[in-house]
DNA sequence: GTCTATAATGAGATAGAC
DNA sequence: GTCTATCTCATTATAGAC
């Protein structure tokens, strides 16, 4: 009886992630989770309790998947250089796995940025500074990078990755692709970016 | 009387693009839009009949400050370094205008991709073959550039652009920034994106 | 053109049988 | 645990007075 509950229960949650991934909270349906979990709609309540309670599974589950990614590449004790090339093909790969969790997340943090904060506040990260800044400075003060604050090079590194997933849509008309083709140019971004980036942030 | 009318249908606009761009189609309420415009709920559809009609006009809207802009860039008879160091400082001022536009564009595409091809389809855009693409291609092959396909050069340029906006709360959180200090990071990424992102495409 | 009142529907949530 | 039927409320949309 017990493996029912787990079944049942992971039905919906991915069910639920698949629903709540595409359409954000406001633009999901009881009825359409339900649906794509192959059960009935009185079962979301019989496990979840309420939308509110079965959105915040979700919502932590995605944050559970994307923080782990920014702190290893914040906290990495490793050359900026390995850790790039190693964090950034990574990362991607991870996103293609789960494409809408980078937009949905996002969406989901301007709906209610407290939910963040207070989350954030609640796990009491002790927020050090992250290192790869600290190693991005040190890079300047000794002439092998050029002068760009450390916070912008890592946002954009961020954003390089980032980006395409939230923006398929757009990328897609305006470069003229199908999905095979934005899957392949995802391919090779997998490849290039770790050197376009780098050579971003080298001196000449 | 026709004054009273554009004034009315002015302020619905105004407070339907304040709405819809924070919440999203499905996360707004016509009655929120109604408080914020100071007017009774009926008017909005006596205006523009129904919520899909007014958001068709606010999303409209919203395409009509993004397309000119990328196409600017993108179209560009100038070499790629006046380009980028013209373009990347007017499209960053453009958002902080309306910083939700471009998540709320994002969003909406994610959410209905088809309208979005439907409307380019409609418009009948010719898609020209980017111009920047050509001399980026033009640079590689003499030599002066990485060897980085241009489309991804192209997304990593808008990504570093966009990107900040849409992920302004979490962006706040990692870099423990407040509103001000989130400003004057802006501000900042307009002096030294074009920089950053011109030297990662030049050769050594 | 602008308002109040109300209709019509959609969606989350619950009751209760099995 | 799972289903059907139903309740309740929020929200879009309209009717009709002024």
């Amino acid at each position: 009886m017990e493996q029912e509950i787990t079944i049942s229960e992971e039905k919906i949650i991915e069910a639920a992630r698949n629903v709540f991934h595409r359409k954000g909270f406001d633009g999901a349906r009881m009825q359409e989770i339900a649906d794509e979990a192959g059960i009935n709609k009185a079962m979301l309540h019989y496990y979840f309790r309420s939308k509110d309670q079965l959105f915040e599974a979700v919502f932590k589950e995605a944050l559970g998947r994307i923080f782990p990614m920014l702190l290893s590449i914040l906290m990495s004790d490793e050359p900026i250089e390995e850790n790039l090339k190693k964090f950034i093909p990574a990362y991607i790969d991870t996103i293609k796995k789960h494409p809408y969790l980078p937009g949905f997340v996002l969406h989901e943090m301007t709906r209610n940025p407290e939910r963040l904060t207070n989350m954030v506040r609640s796990v009491g990260v002790a927020s050090a500074p992250p290192k790869i800044l600290q190693q991005l400075q040190k890079g300047m003060d000794e002439g092998r990078y050029i002068a760009i604050a450390p916070e912008q090079i890592l946002v954009s590194v961020l954003a390089a990755c980032i980006f395409p997933f939230v923006a398929k849509p757009m990328v897609k008309v305006a470069l003229g692709m199908d999905d095979e083709k934005f899957d392949q140019f995802i391919n090779q971004r997998k490849e290039q970016l770790p050197e376009f980036l780098l050579n971003g942030i080298k001196k000449k």
